[in-house]
DNA sequence: GGTAGACCTGGACGC
DNA sequence: GCGTCCAGGTCTACC
């Protein structure tokens, strides 16, 4: 007889709400995360210690408005195969930094004190990816292209760099959209640059991705030349963890300024072609490029540490005003909407 | 320190 | 079906 694939289930704060908070920035629609907005479920493919396995998130029935009743509760977690304990604790860490887990009621409360727009909603957690590594590199397939083709450099990534899921199960039969996860330092690292290029189509970016990976990946039982931990750490200042990611390659003023957010240091905007347009259509800002871009980084600095994340949620709030709320948005579709020429 | 142009892909458009 | 144009941040050379 064997063993039926495990179950857990993951305590979250009070205030947490899993669609709201999931479906909080673009990355929840790149491989290899999938979110369903029928079951409200979000799947994860993750490399665990042994092989990968896909992981299934839900916190109750779907809804179209945002409900009361479900914030807070536990989430249930199901898996595509049984999962040692030392696995299930790396998912379990996985998990809580995708989700922001780490972001208590409290520090959601001095967000919504700095800024009472988004009180009502909750909003205030963003979404990332399960490692720095792996937001880094998201972030590098962003730059200089329009949105489905960031979409389309993470799915090949994951297909052709990515373990693949051999175990199939109902989970993964039936409803997971992807089978292979993100790949390793390790494995980048050693990838071809004709490789990255001419199958993962990721352009002119292949030798910057192969060197970043380079740096991020342990050799021969050597630890990495860039330690995660070290830019996590709340104790490294931020304009240390700035300055040596503007020293990345690939790696420019907008690039660093968007994984400091994902390392939850708010106080940076990353200024694109999306804020000139939020700039000129929103806040009725005019002038050139630079000027609005000048002027939409003055508006919202008075919000100090929280910048970021009164800028973020005032342009998500414009997306969802056009396509609906994030979580009924569909990869195949809503997704291609994520470009300042069609916003 | 500021700026122009190259770097690539994929979608839109015209023929 | 083919060719052309355009959007999109980073990097380098040049002033």
């Amino acid at each position: 007889m064997t063993a039926r694939p495990t179950r857990m289930t993951l305590s979250v704060p009070g205030d947490y709400l899993l669609a709201r908070d999931y479906c909080s920035y673009g990355y929840f629609l790149l491989a290899p995360n999938h979110w369903d907005p029928d079951t409200h479920t979000l799947y994860r493919v993750l490399d665990l210690e042994d092989s990968p396995a896909v992981l299934a998130v839900n916190q109750g029935p779907p809804f179209r408005t945002l409900p009361r009743g479900l914030r807070g509760k536990p989430l249930t977690v199901r898996a595509s195969r049984v999962l040692a304990r030392a696995e299930q604790s790396r998912a379990k860490a996985a998990l809580s930094r995708i989700l922001r887990l780490d972001e208590d009621r409290r520090t959601i409360a001095a967000f919504h004190r700095a800024d009472p727009r988004w009180k009502r909603s909750g909003r205030g957690r963003l979404m990332r990816s399960p490692t720095l590594f792996e937001d880094i590199l998201k972030t590098v397939t962003s730059c200089n292209v329009t949105w489905p083709s960031t979409v389309n450099m993470n799915r090949r990534l994951c297909e052709v760099l990515g373990r693949k899921v051999a175990q199939v199960s109902d989970l993964t039969s039936a409803t997971c959209f992807f089978r292979h996860t993100f790949p390793t330092p390790e494995k980048l690292a050693r990838a071809r640059a004709t490789t990255l290029r001419g199958r993962c189509r990721v352009g002119y970016r292949d030798r910057r991705m192969i060197e970043l990976a380079r740096l991020f990946a342990s050799r021969r039982g050597k630890p990495p030349t860039l330690d995660p931990r070290w830019f996590e750490d709340p104790r490294t200042p931020s304009g240390e963890i700035h300055d040596t990611l503007l020293s990345l390659p690939g790696i420019g003023p907008y690039a660093a300024a968007n994984i400091m957010q994902l390392l939850g240091r708010y106080d940076r905007l990353p200024l694109d072609t999306e804020s000139v347009r939020h700039g000129r259509d929103v806040l009725g800002l005019a002038g050139t490029d630079a000027h609005v871009m000048k002027k939409v980084a003055d508006h919202f600095a008075p919000f100090g540490r929280h910048a970021f994340r009164s800028y973020w949620f005032e342009m998500w709030t414009h997306y969802e005003k056009k396509v609906g709320p994030s979580w009924t948005w569909r990869r195949e579709t809503d997704a291609n909407q994520f470009t300042a020429s069609k916003l």
